[in-house]
DNA sequence: TATTGTTATACTCTATAACTATA
DNA sequence: TATAGTTATAGAGTATAACAATA
């Protein structure tokens, strides 16, 4: 079986073949991600709250706006985490309503190492290219970014 | 919040710059398919195996090598697809114990319908670049999709 | 009244293990 | 014996609806 395209013939060659590279593009880093949080028995979306939380407090709302998700899925993905000891819960001081979630110690460990190891296996793909053309794709990638007209929030965000 | 990132700094910061590019382009890329399959109540997987079965017919146990599933997750995958008219199960006429899987006129239809809802969605993205700079871009991706080396058979694939 | 979070419920996705039928 | 597929089971991820506490 070779590579299927689901996209269709109304746009262009080249912009066909740029469609179809993206999408490529998009399900290797995924299958990366994936992979690497599969290893530390992280789903991808744990994986993104670990990330998000690296450097910062959330309220379970914020953390739900920032992945499009709702509320009640955080609560769940929280408890989880938190059973494992990678993160903790506590009482929002300025709102009596809101929960705060932070990393525990694990949880920072856990995020640093799975860092490190995403870098390192996406590195074998971003070395195939020289200084010069790394920075190139790196300009175009924004660029494209810049043309993101999503509805959802989440879709503008980094993996955290 | 702004865009955290999970990747560390064992690398240099233009190879940080892109990983995060990537991993950005990735997550938005992802949204898109997946705001679209939803859009017709299919999940990221679903729309994958219509767009696999869209130009050819397959066995179940090369549906779950090329999507790097267990055949236990494609027979359900395809029963509720197959409930919903979406395809179709047919003994294999060469081997006894296989069973193909095809698209039925309504499957055939759905994968064009979001094919070219894909295309559309994209477009704005893509259209920020020049002719010139979409090629470039593509040649880029191809290339660093070169560098890929996963385990994994699906991860070489695209959306199909 | 509106918002924050939790809980109950239901469904999909996924894997593992056990099974049947065929090779 | 090995392979193809199904089924039973279990757990995670997800959303909706109902709820309690707070604003």
């Amino acid at each position: 079986m070779t590579a299927p395209e689901l996209t269709s013939s109304v746009t262009t060659a080249d912009d066909q073949a740029l469609i179809d590279a993206l999408a490529r593009t998009a399900f290797v880093v995924m299958a990366t991600l994936n992979r690497i949080g599969a290893e530390h028995d992280l789903s991808l979306t744990q994986l993104r709250v670990l990330a998000i939380l690296r450097d910062r407090r959330g309220k379970i709302s914020e953390l739900a706006a920032f992945l499009g998700l709702d509320k009640s899925t955080i609560s769940g993905l929280v408890d989880r985490a938190e059973r494992r000891g990678l993160l903790k819960r506590a009482p929002n001081p300025a709102d009596g309503r809101a929960v705060d979630v932070f990393l525990s110690a694990e949880g920072i460990r856990l995020a640093e190492v799975g860092g490190t190891q995403i870098a390192r296996a996406l590195a074998p793909m971003i070395g195939q290219l020289t200084k010069r053309d790394g920075r190139r794709l790196t300009e175009l990638l924004e660029a494209i970014l810049e043309g993101d007209a999503n509805p959802d929030p989440s879709y503008a965000t980094t993996i955290g």
